[in-house]
DNA sequence: CCTTTCACG
DNA sequence: ACGTACGTGAAAGGC
């Protein structure tokens, strides 16, 4: 194997994870979030190269970017954000502490330093790879050299390889010719003006023909568009110079010394302190040196001592506040004395110096220790913990408003992130990172000692957040009512749900012996490459459409192809049986406990806008929509003497609109119990309301829909299958009919833009940081984001109000019937028969009287000896 | 581990 | 010109 070196383009890369990774910042206030992408693409990189050499290359001197994310307007030069600014000389500074070679020179841009390195470097027989996020060094790649870009997807790098034959098939043109066609097409952020009328597409179309400007020139005369055959010759001094402009120089004069471009040890000493002093946890795992300590850890205390630990309870129960952490790993404890519940340990903070580690044993096992912490959560004022409901099975508090569940905290003060760790409290509001060498005692007491800490800081920012309220009266007490629905479970039809799914497995063999006959050949259906191949290939379908990789073979695509290709069609109903059969007959069946009941999660801490998930199964999206998937709701039925009652709110979403915007004819509308499909689409469409066609109807609770989602033509256009002008108009029409509704998404778009989030009725926050993007897609999401949120968002709070009201109205008329399942507009309840009046009264009065709007909430209700028959 | 597909509100 | 509707989770295939 030829020997390898690495080659980064230095602030292309920054800048790309300058875009890419939301705003960081350590706790001096220094902006990282550049620094830390830069990184983590390094390492990924790294890792999968192992090259012998690396060098970053940076432009001295840059005044500006040019990369194309920042001309916002062709022409234009943005100068550099001045949070990224800052991050440049750190970087350099990281680099050099991880003894990486730094080349810089003045004069010269980076793509001449790549360009001169790598080709010297794959003279001397090397590899090279070249990661940077501008384009134009593909222009660079031959068969030893690669260019890598990358992309930043949602939190995610993903890297695209292009060798020679890669440019060649992505964009038409070998990489010398890529040089032509950006010649004749110009670019606007880099200042090359290219042949007026000239685009990417013609500018391909000649290239391939003629193989580069000057053969084109001299074939002027036959070239295709006339306007491109005229410039081209008017302007061509102009598309000489471009042609220069746009080539990178491999010949530049440059000190380069591969041997100091060696790549050594970059985990030294000082680049572990640069990490540490950056806040970078999860990059800091990689050095092996010793972190430094925690002054707290003075403070940890291991206790096996029976006598010292009735002391520490004693104390802690006195305490105003105390932090609880549970662990799996007891250390040492013999298995004879390990919990049923798995856990081996227990930690106990109530001082900045009393911090107990307690791992279980004979005299004190888990039992035990679990009834001393209900002694200490009942007695204090405030028992902190991390993931609360996780431990509730273990902990049967009685004094639930005195818990804080940090978890849930962290939460509503971001709800984008993906976890709420102790790790990540500590560091954001303690500004503690946790030693990683820790081992369970320490780590127990560290997450005890952040519950302890952190309770005050996140109060704090929730109140002026204005979400204390939405914590303490709404999160906090549905924590509890969650873990009743996850206790209580769901029975099933266990029997019945294996017929279900022995016949769906019948019919799905027939289809796949059917689809194999009509396809010639045998494949496996499930998977969309080789579907995509037989189809589209062997098969020679037409009408196709691309995804990333392939052929798409999603529903909407085989349903077009469906009439005039049987085959399509029987794959359509072996894909629908498939998935009903593989996630819900065969998945639903592995969760059925042995109680014969479905336990899931519900998850309070997932979503960005406030909503619920569930998980282990999943029991928010069980089929409803088509017959056959709806049948599965048999399965779902009431225990014995129960019946199912099933509430769900009508058209919660809208109505909140009507509310949250005021708008005068919505409202009137909600007020006079009007069809507001129908009424939408009779001023929409210009009609009569009696007149009203089913097609004008279907449309118009399109256009209601798309308003919630944050409307834009092409999306209305691409459901209703219109053009996206017409799609416009019946948005224009809508408007004029709303306007309210028109000015409240507005002023939810400036506030997003203004504050960087937007709010429900009930205070909660949805950060929008995609509006600050300098992206167009991104920005466009934000902006339906910021019109979708307070609204989605509402509607949970208004739900989990109910659920809290259900749950306590149940639990205070003594009765015995359960809240089971939530379905962000619905609540299913296990019923007792002699109960069922009293439980339809308590679940429309509390479901109703949730939230006091301008309109009318209204719920329908259900009852049935099964889900299907209570929907 | 990521992508595609598809189930729900 | 850009290429999407908002919010989720699970299964399967394939790198």
């Amino acid at each position: 194997m030829n020997e390898k070196i690495v080659l980064i383009d230095g602030h292309s890369i920054l800048n790309r994870a300058f875009y890419g990774v939301p705003d960081l910042t350590n706790s001096e206030g220094l902006h990282t979030n550049a620094i830390f992408g830069f990184l983590n693409i390094l390492f990924k990189i790294l890792d999968e190269e192992k090259p012998e050499y690396l060098t970053v290359t940076f432009d001295v001197h840059a005044p500006t970017f040019r990369h194309e994310m920042y001309a916002d307007y062709k022409g234009t030069r943005k100068p550099m954000a001045e949070e990224l600014r800052q991050q440049v000389p750190v970087i350099k500074e990281v680099l050099e502490a991880m003894q990486i070679e730094i080349v810089e020179q003045a004069g010269l841009e980076a793509d001449d330093l790549l360009g001169t390195i790598s080709r010297t470097c794959e003279e001397k027989g090397m590899e090279v790879s070249i990661i940077s996020g501008d384009r134009d060094t593909l222009q660079l790649a031959t068969e030893h050299v690669k260019i890598r870009i990358p992309r930043t997807k949602q939190g995610r790098t993903e890297v695209t390889d292009y060798y020679a034959a890669d440019v060649k098939e992505a964009y038409g043109v070998t990489p010398t010719e890529f040089i032509d066609v950006k010649a004749l097409m110009g670019d606007a952020s880099d200042n090359i003006p290219g042949v007026p009328g000239v685009g990417e597409k013609t500018a391909t179309k000649i290239i391939q023909e003629y193989g580069s400007i000057e053969n084109a020139y001299a074939h002027a005369a036959e070239i295709k568009p006339p306007r491109a055959s005229k410039n081209l010759q008017e302007y061509w001094d102009q598309a000489c110079m471009s042609k220069t402009l746009a080539t990178i120089d491999t010949r530049a004069e440059i000190g380069f010394d591969l041997e100091q471009a060696r790549f050594g040890n970059p985990y030294t000493k000082e680049a572990h302190d640069y990490f540490q002093r950056l806040q970078f946890k999860n990059l800091l795992s990689r050095f092996d040196v010793e972190a430094d300590t925690n002054a707290v850890e003075d403070h940890f205390q291991e206790v096996t001592d029976t006598g010292l630990l009735e002391r520490i309870f004693e104390e802690a129960k006195k305490s105003a506040a105390v932090g609880i952490a549970v662990s799996e790993d007891g250390g040492n404890v013999l298995p004879l004395f390990a919990h049923a519940s798995g856990y081996g340990r227990i930690a106990v903070c109530y001082g900045e110096e009393q911090i107990y580690s307690i791992p279980c044993d004979m005299d004190m096992d888990m039992g035990y220790l679990f009834g001393k912490l209900c002694e200490v959560a009942d007695a204090v004022e405030r028992f902190v913990m991390f993931d609360l409901k996780k431990y509730l099975p273990e902990l049967p508090i009685t004094r639930r408003e005195h818990c804080f569940d940090a978890t849930v905290a962290a939460y509503l003060l971001n709800p984008l992130k993906n976890d709420y760790g102790y790790e990540d409290v500590a560091r954001e509001q303690l500004h503690l990172l946790i030693n990683e060498k820790a081992d369970a005692s320490m780590r127990a007491c560290y997450e005890a000692y952040t519950a302890y800490k952190a309770a005050e800081p996140l109060t704090v920012k929730l109140k002026s957040a204005g979400m204390y309220d939405l914590f303490t009266e709404i999160e906090m007490p549905l924590l509890f009512t969650l873990y009743e629905m996850e206790q209580a479970g769901v029975k099933i039809e266990g029997e019945a749900l294996k017929v279900y799914g022995d016949q769906l497995g019948a019919r799905i063999l027939e289809l796949e012996k059917e689809i194999y006959e009509l396809a010639g050949e045998t494949f496996n259906i499930n998977s969309p490459k080789q579907l995509g191949v037989v189809l589209f290939q062997h098969m020679g379908l037409t009408g196709g459409k691309k995804t990333k990789t392939g052929f798409s073979t999603a529903a909407d695509v085989l349903e077009k192809l469906a009439p005039d290709y049987p085959v399509v069609a029987k794959i359509l109903e072996y894909r629908q049986l498939a998935k009903l059969k593989s996630t819900y007959a065969d998945g639903l069946a592995n969760f059925i406990g042995s109680d014969g009941r479905i336990h899931g999660k519900f998850h309070q801490t997932i979503t960005a806008t406030g909503r619920l998930s569930s998980t282990d199964p999943n029991l928010q999206n069980i089929p409803i929509r088509m017959e056959l998937g709806r049948l599965i709701r048999k399965v779902f039925v009431p225990k014995e003497g129960c019946v199912f009652v099933d509430a769900d709110y009508s058209q919660i979403e809208l109505r909140i609109l009507a509310h949250c915007s005021g708008d005068a004819q919505l409202i009137q509308a909600y007020r006079e119990a009007q069809d507001i499909h129908r009424t939408t689409a009779s001023q929409v469409f210009h009609v009569p309301f009696e007149e009203v066609t089913d097609l004008q109807r279907r449309n118009a609770k399109a256009v209601n829909f798309g308003i919630v989602y944050g409307i834009s033509s092409f999306g209305l256009s691409q459901d209703l299958s219109i053009t996206r002008k017409e799609a416009a108009q019946y948005i224009e029409n809508y408007f004029d009919t709303y306007p309210g509704v028109k000015q409240f998404l507005d002023e939810q778009v400036a506030h997003a833009k203004k504050n960087g989030y937007v709010v429900t009725l009930f205070g909660r926050r949805r950060p929008v940081p995609e509006l600050k993007s300098s992206n167009f897609m991104q920005r466009s999401f934000g902006e339906r984001v910021a019109m979708n949120a307070p609204i989605q968002g509402t509607a949970a709070d208004v739900i989990k109000i109910a659920m809290i009201g259900v749950a306590r109205e149940l639990k205070e008329k003594g009765l015995k019937s359960k809240l089971i399942l939530q379905v962000h507009d619905e609540l299913l309840i296990e019923a007792y028969e002699e109960e069922l009046e009293q439980v339809k009264a308590i679940l429309q009065e509390q479901m109703e009287q949730a939230a006091d709007l301008q309109v009318p909430l209204i719920v329908d209700m259900h009852t049935g000896k099964n889900w299907y028959e209570a929907k």
